[in-house]
DNA sequence: ATATCATTTCGATATTTCTAGAAATACAGT
DNA sequence: ACTGTATTTCTAGAAATATCGAAATGATAT
């Protein structure tokens, strides 16, 4: 995970509509959704509901694989884990005397 | 940290200008960093830097503090750490029996 | 082959965001 | 009050994104 990876993650994730897709999807955990339910749980537009799993997928966040006539989604666990990873990495380095994150009043 | 907070967290971290500002400020520790000294690293004209640093403090996930007539500039690193809580709750309840987070293929 | 359901692509418009120069403001020192 | 430095606000054009209906595609069953 570099960081136009990163960056590219977190905007996709910035949408509040991917959010919600993505957050149905790790709560689903590895069993995944399929898009048809996403959509009628959000009650969002096919279209835009795809339009927005494109992205997430595109971003490396979501997997798809078909069933059937049906299209599972599933998050990349690894990848997720990667991104939080890589936003608290060399987090306070050598600050461990300090306890709250705040400078000196 | 609610959704909507979280969404709007991930989208200002999802500029690549503004991640490569909160990262800076991740290594820099409670301590914080100057206006400045951000502007002379990062080497972007000044209004653009205010707005970014603008939005991050916007959105929660940066403080800033008078100096005489420089401003820090230092990470809230509680409300980063709710961000990265919000994002993997939840996540893979009652799987833990599957190591990958892939599917059974 | 055709009917049907699930999902995506296309297209068009409205909205938001990025960028950076110019001007304004804030602060400290003299 | 005046000067110099630090930072922000204003502004506007360019570029990216969101939205959703209509049409197209993929897949299965009959």
């Amino acid at each position: 995970m570099n960081e136009d990876t990163a960056a590219k993650c977190l905007a996709e994730l910035g949408s509040p509509t991917r959010l919600a897709v993505f957050r149905l999807l790790v709560r689903a955990g590895p069993g995944g959704m399929m898009v048809g339910d996403i959509q009628r749980r959000l009650a969002i537009p096919a279209s835009t509901l795809s339009h927005h799993i494109a992205r997430l997928t595109w971003a490396g966040l979501v997997e798809q694989r078909r069933q059937g006539r049906k299209l599972l989604c599933f998050n990349r666990h690894d990848v997720m884990d990667g991104l939080v990873m890589f936003l608290t990495a060399e987090c306070c380095v050598g600050f461990d005397d300090k306890k709250s994150g705040q400078p000196a009043a």
